[in-house]
DNA sequence: CAGTGGTCTAGACCACCAA
DNA sequence: TGGTGGTCTAGACCACTGG
């Protein structure tokens, strides 16, 4: 049973993507929210901070709330699937694992992953394709406590994150990216048919249990005019300075 | 005078960032909190939920608060401000106008901007150094209404949004950002000294003012390897599929 | 089990906006 | 000037955590 604010922003984000509010529209005042669903004002209060937090509607002292999107973003803070991203987009994904095996960790993946440094983690190559296209080379580093469950795991899986979800019942969330561009290496160019040297956008991701507990780092790099990443300022964006391996100083 | 919460906000975070509260360490309890500064403990949520909307620390139901990371993130939130952020990291901005004219929106600037297609708009193109090194090119679009605040600036004002916070009292906020990978074209392999078709980090950004009235849009090409976005989930990064233009489809 | 955070209520005062 | 959102108070009950 969710939260009763969260059924009132549930029922205003409906009314919203619906249409009954349109973009640039007033929503109810807090006062009359309150006295339609019988709440405080203070609940309806939260309802509406969780749709000003998605970026749904704005607000100003003094004046009422106003609608400033209609629009569902793709994939709300869910875990980074690329299957069911795709699928959700009415693509076809694929792809293949190109090479996996168990090795110690390195001294940014132990802490990435807050793992000992040198504890065993299983590294995973694998190439993703878009309706037969190439578009993706991803290079996932798993936490040691993870990896026997990933092992059981079909080779052909198509979402590692998925599947551990159903078979260990764990919540996933993202935690960190950290995005830039980089030029392509041999292995890269072979793998996503695109020349050597050209640009790639490389997104580094962490995805922790809903806990907090680290559990997969991954390079990902996207070939040049295939994705492009959306985000919002609340939760910002920030840009640092960038050392010689790219990772931040 | 900011408001109790905030205060409270800024004192338990000074003492995080301080040390006092080490990362993996324990907040106080909300009522502890509640009785040192006299307050309800409502106002100590509040207190902390913007630090947890700030990442600085993470609750589960039932155990005591967590601290998540010691260090200041730049520019939390705030509106992109180049010659800012590279002072707060200890670096030298600089940079030149190398363009600015009036013209007419073009469909999708008037889409993004929220005004008539067709209006007149203003169009500036910069080079941004850090430490003298060229590592950005700027391409901005501002909005008919604040085309005559932006046009009395200095050609070489570092900070078209700082300086219309002044002398416009505008408070600005960031809406969107698109980030994608892109190849050099002429022009900006001239201006940021490397080859034609290297990679170079895109991302196009809309800030608008606080009650959502878009100001400013911005194509801003960064140099590879010299900036890294990071972002954190909640908020989140969306990957979208791009067309032939990168724009989102 | 006692303590903690998550939710909710029912008031209150203020600054600000629009008419 | 009346309505609105922003802030604050002082309670309450619950679900969950930890020892």
């Amino acid at each position: 049973m969710p939260a009763r604010y969260e059924q009132i922003a549930a029922e205003l984000r409906e009314a919203i993507l619906g249409g009954t509010y349109p973009v640039g529209s007033h929503l109810p005042s807090e006062a009359a929210l309150a006295a339609r669903h019988s709440a405080a004002r203070g609940t309806v209060r939260q309802a509406v901070a969780l749709l000003a937090s998605e970026g749904l509607v704005g607000s100003r002292q003094g004046a009422r709330r106003v609608v400033l999107r209609g629009e569902r973003d793709q994939l709300f803070g869910e875990p980074y699937d690329f299957a069911r991203w795709a699928g959700a987009l009415g693509h076809r994904a694929g792809g293949e694992v190109i090479g996996r095996r168990r090795r110690k960790a390195s001294a940014t993946e132990a802490v990435r992953l807050a793992v000992c440094a040198g504890e065993e983690v299983l590294s995973m190559l694998r190439l993703r394709t878009l309706d037969g296209v190439p578009v993706l080379v991803e290079r996932a580093v798993y936490a040691s406590w993870v990896v026997p469950a990933v092992e059981v795991l079909e080779p052909g899986c198509e979402s590692v994150v998925g599947a551990l979800g159903e078979t260990a019942g764990l919540a996933f969330r993202h935690g960190e990216h950290l995005i830039d561009a980089v030029a392509a290496g041999v292995q890269e160019a072979r793998l996503l048919a695109v020349r050597r040297g050209s640009p790639l956008l490389r997104r580094r991701r962490l995805t922790s249990t809903a806990e907090g507990r680290p559990v997969e780092w991954s390079d990902d790099r996207y070939r040049a005019g295939s994705v492009v990443f959306a985000t919002r300022s609340p939760g910002g964006v920030n840009p640092s300075l960038a050392g010689q391996d790219g990772d931040l100083r």
